[in-house]
DNA sequence: CTGAAAGCGCTAACAC
DNA sequence: GTGTTAGCGCTTTCAG
């Protein structure tokens, strides 16, 4: 394909002009005369950019990385796509990587995108993700976590107050004379469940509730289903359910079509937003992150650290609980 | 950073066998000596390769991209997922691109990954795309398109057949017993939504029923809530009503939701995986494509171009009914 | 078995 | 205003 040298040849000039003109610092440097026979003759030739050679030479890709433990979780999902946005617009291009939930493919993962020069990572960290964290800091390449807070990492973290939220909302369903509430979570040990399991355990407490307390881990993954069968015997008898993420919700949507839905009366509760779901006759609830502004601000402090800023810090973001009359 | 020449620096040795050990080529052509006191110091001065530097050297990156119009569609990011687990087994990394159903946001940005020198991408072309796709290939980027046929452009494609898959899932409907089905569809110009309306619209005129023929267009971004809401009044009073994509439908159900849900007896269907939906007493079908499938064979082909593969193929696969009795 | 040297395509000093 | 030159970090002949 075409070299800004095959340009420089055709028109008897040297290649540093050629690129001077075609990266847009030609400003006062090089006549209007050559400047236009430049760009005349790259169109003319088809010219593009070899970003690769220009990335080496400069130092940087214009290349970011979005690590998050499952994509097909519509909050990472949406998240994902709103770091896009943001990216596009500051020239960024995004590699999206799935980890899976898995420490290995995460640190794998991280590996290959410090070997790619990539400008910044924003992650959601795995269960275990310290290590890989600690590699991509040590590479100096520009961090921010989303999500889940990892302790023993000084990284950039964005994220909500899982504890205070799942306990209000679990207050309010309380408050309205819901007593047998159970909560269905993935048997995951990240700090967001586990906040979000606290929050509920101590919203039980608190209304002198305990013996209604009841938990159902399920499995991630292999196993999911059948666990989901098991515990969906249970739930349906109960007052109210909390689904602690929307993975769960959705999959435990599946099983609940096989038994003829929600039964009448009970009331489902669920983190991140499940609003096409509020359709039938059955109380629907849900707990919304501010997914747009957390993906912005992180975003932000990727750039900010791109362009040198050294301090790290943690931002916490509210989030509100929705109930169907906000609809009405 | 450490550089290959650090480390040779460091052993007194060249660079040449440096990179002869790191890249795995030294069977047989370094001393075991030499290659184990290479390995060593690159762990301890943690050392990571230079990718950029060596795809500009060897002319290809591992980095493919895949350029889907609506990464919020469910849909698409299953197929996205997919991509990407693939592409992981074959050591590629991808690059996510949103269009936005926007022709000039798609050129642009297979502009960009032509800079980057991306060892091939597979597109969602958008609605008048072909540009694109043909600046795509003038540059000799290995190119498959998926979901959306461009007629112009000769490029690999897979996809379902929407036309028969529409036509099928009315014709049973009709079987049924359903007369009064109405019709919503984004008001986007792409071949797979004209086609679901041909066979909706061949479907009711074989069986007599032109007269109930309703064909909704909601506009895509900008005004789509508004559509919907109007669009609704009629859907509600209807027997059936088939929403043609996954987006309008998730849309159309937080609508529904502010009404109070589906009314009793009437059936919606829908293409695209529904099945967390299937959750009350209402009557929720869908029309599944093999989204694993399409996105395996999508990779293979664009693998099969890259090593060099120079005809093309159309590659159509089928689609299935889904009705709640699958799940009991 | 190991080293020297060229060059991928570009940018940025620095000269003229 | 324009050209020369060096060099980003790597791979790959080609010698020895």
């Amino acid at each position: 394909m075409t070299s800004m040298q095959d340009i420089a040849d055709r028109l008897n000039v040297s290649k540093s002009t050629v690129s001077l003109v075609l990266s847009g610092k030609s400003a006062g440097r090089v006549s209007e005369q050559v400047r236009n026979r430049v760009l005349a003759t790259a169109r003319e030739m088809d010219y593009h950019l070899n970003e690769l050679a220009r990335s080496l030479r400069v130092g940087s890709s214009n290349l970011i990385s979005v690590i998050v433990t499952d994509i097909s979780n519509e909050f990472f999902g949406q998240m994902t796509f709103h770091i896009q946005e943001e990216a596009k617009k500051a020239g960024y291009l995004v590699l999206t990587i799935n980890s899976n939930e898995n420490d290995g493919e995460f640190e794998q993962m991280a590996r290959i995108l410090i070997s790619k020069k990539v400008d910044g990572i924003i992650a959601v960290p795995t269960p275990a993700g310290a290590t890989a964290l600690k590699m991509i800091q040590d590479q100096k390449v520009p961090l921010v976590t989303v999500d889940r807070l990892c302790e023993g990492v000084d990284a950039d973290y964005v994220g909500v107050d899982n504890y205070e939220a799942s306990k209000k909302s679990v207050s309010e369903l309380i408050a309205q004379g819901f007593r047998d509430i159970i909560m269905m979570r993935l048997d995951l040990d990240i700090p967001p469940l586990n906040e979000r399991e606290r929050g509920y355990v101590d919203a039980m407490k608190e209304a002198g509730l305990e013996q209604y307390i009841d938990l159902h881990r399920i499995r991630f993954g292999e196993g999911m289903e059948e666990d989901l069968d098991r515990s969906l015997g249970k739930a349906l008898k109960s007052d109210a359910v909390f689904f602690t993420s929307h993975r769960v919700f959705t999959e435990g949507m599946k099983n609940v079509a096989k038994v003829g839905g929600v039964p009448q009366g009970q009331c489902v509760l669920c983190f991140d937003d499940v609003r096409p779901y509020m359709t039938g006759t059955s109380d629907i609830r849900y707990i919304e992150q501010p997914i747009a502004q957390i993906a912005q601000k992180a975003f932000e402090l990727l750039l900010a650290k791109i362009r040198g800023e050294k301090s790290t810090g943690r931002y916490i973001f509210p989030t509100r609980s929705i109930t169907r009359q906000n609809f009405m």
